[in-house]
DNA sequence: CATGAATGAGCGTTCATTCAT
DNA sequence: AATGAATGAACGCTCATTCAT
């Protein structure tokens, strides 16, 4: 007993779970959630439907086990992005967006994922992606609530500013997912910077975007994923 | 070459085709496109499975009809409403947002399928979906060079610009769509436009702003759906 | 109501479903039974589901009525094949054989479907095929039986060497249906006909032979199909 | 790698694989390929649909296998019996077709099958069908082949010859499966002998001809079904 | 822990047939 | 006579899930 609950066993079981779990991305990834059955993701795992049932309690379970990760990474690499807010406001912010644009580059399927194989789902998942969605939000705000009592930042409604900031990043994300073009998604950050700096009434200097692009593009990217 | 082929005929065809796609829209918008079989949507309708299939090839063709019409309708609504750019600029900017959202207010079943449940499908509809957004974003860059070349507006990029502008009424409209609040959608109208009004370096008066909401909301709707 | 039943109205009729039957063979022979379906006839032969019904009662009462029509020209043909045989014999014998392969070859779709496509339907047809077996197997029993009346012809049991004598001229025609080479039917009649003159203990010169299916072959066909 | 991939656990599938085939043997038997449904099949086998799919791709994919299995079956019969034409010929000839009506006799299902199931069904079937018939005729093609060089046997041309001795094994056959008296098979042996060896231009003995007949009715049955 | 054979509800679709016009 | 829109029973098949080993 005390053998079965040990640490290593915990370890690999944990491991199998999330080595299922990787491929699952990229099979959901390739033929979306209904394209894709049990079967498939236990065959590219190397696993059994057995396995597969011992460590997920449904199809669903899996999707929702790897959409809350996935979603986690996600939050995790835009907070780690829009904290570049709080240095020079005009190469903070095309650094935020850069970055953020790396990750996403770097992690197609799992912004595929996030963006578009989980909308349409069922009403559980709608909530959950309005919820991250808000989280998302929720952040951005908080972020443009100190710009704007600064004096640095103004706009009549920071939560509506917030929502649409991201609306303008989720958009430019889906129009490179769909286009199968090799073009980087990171060459879209300096005229959308533009237009979020102009949005939110900040004052910017053309250089300095430029530049905190560069920086973004050089840096080690200061998140995992 | 009897009655069957007679225009009467024709036009109760027509109807009866009419009648199934609008079902439709009821109960994909309820249900989703795996979650709705086509018993249930015969059933609503009043129709045999026979008849169904006498008027789609498929389930998917149904959608896709649907999917196909509703799309114009959109785009109709979409290009009426930005027509209101040519007025006044300020007055204009927040009319034609007003316009747009009203027309998606009185039809949000139509919107949860355009952005939610036809969404992740497949392949085949993600390239349609990346098709209409492209007429929007086209549409909205029409008019934007024009005011661009007449000094009005400011951006680097008239066509990221415009992606990002329709970003912002599209996250704004999902986050309506997801939320179950009585709020209207036309509340957000007055900051979504100074944000726009602002990313695009266009001059403005808040009174010509809220102008011309006023007149969109009270004005008859002038695209019928 | 006179002029409903007048003559020129039932020729029509008939003309009309004649037509249907004439179209149905070579539907029914390029997709079997199973793959045609009354659309498919109907659409071939430019008439309406409505008015093939009028005609027949089912489409296995079209397939009924086709078979029995082929079955009565089929065995016309053979008859007056057989009818050969009462002339001199050896020449007599191919040339029954290369006439009756003559109409076969000038009919493929008719053999096609009585030899194939009504194989294997239902134990209704099974019956049919059984009961068209037996006539042609009585009618050349018929003649062997004079045959050996005459002490011409030598057999233990002239019904068997008739239904071997159909047997070796259904495998040909078989053999020769789903081979798809341009090979004539009628260049095996010189070898089946040595087979089965052999096979009965009929006395033949090779010369009489050869002859029998020149004539044959360049006779005018007695028949009409 | 447990015991799902055992040999146990592999014979127990391959039973259960032919099990089902068997049942299907019957109940294509009675219906007919369109007559039966893969629910008539699992009801009588006593499986799952669910199981029915797991072994067999398809309901075509069943009658395949199991067709390919009979045909394997009938040909190995075939040969066994025309082994016989190797020992005394007019003895060897009676003795080679008593064994093979025996052979067909007491599978009377898998002859129903063979010779009316499968036909008409498809063009692949039919090339199927077409195939086995050239197997049967080559495997007598060969025998006459060496008899013939032996000077015991004349015919112009082996191949037909040997086409229609198969063609006269198959109608008599047919006719036994369609007449639904109790005459048994093997009581057509011996004239349909003499026709056959008339035919070949093989002399022979009457009472050699009775003695193959009697042996084969009475020795062993040389082969498993 | 792991396996994969077994399950069966439920789906999309077909097509022979009917009948109001 | 002729039309073709309408019907719905019935089919082949899928796949998430279970459970004996």
């Amino acid at each position: 007993m005390a053998y079965k609950t040990s640490k290593e066993t915990q370890e690999r079981k944990d491991q199998k779970k999330e080595h299922i779990i990787r491929t699952a991305v990229n099979v959901f990834c390739q033929n979306g959630y209904h394209g894709t059955t049990v079967k498939n993701i236990v065959d590219v795992a190397e696993v059994s439907v057995g396995t597969f049932y011992f460590y997920f309690k449904s199809k669903e379970d899996l999707f929702e086990t790897m959409y809350d990760e996935l979603s986690t990474v996600l939050y995790g690499a835009l907070c780690v992005s829009l904290n570049n807010l709080t240095i020079e406001i005009d190469k903070g912010f095309s650094k935020a967006i850069a970055f953020f644009f790396r990750a996403i580059e770097s992690h197609e399927s799992m912004a595929r994922i996030m963006l578009i194989e989980a909308v349409g789902l069922n009403s559980k998942f709608e909530a959950k992606r309005a919820e991250v969605t808000r989280k998302y939000v929720d952040y951005a705000a908080f972020h443009f609530d100190k710009l704007k009592s600064d004096g640095i930042l103004s706009t009549p409604d920071v939560r509506i500013a917030a929502t649409a900031f991201i609306g303008t990043l989720y958009t430019i994300v889906m129009e490179w997912l769909q286009s199968n073009s090799n073009e980087k998604l990171t060459n879209y950050v300096y005229a959308l910077s533009i237009f979020n700096l102009q949005a939110l009434g900040i004052d910017f200097n053309d250089e300095k975007i430029k530049e905190g692009i560069e920086e973004a593009l050089n840096d080690e990217m200061p998140f995992q994923i």
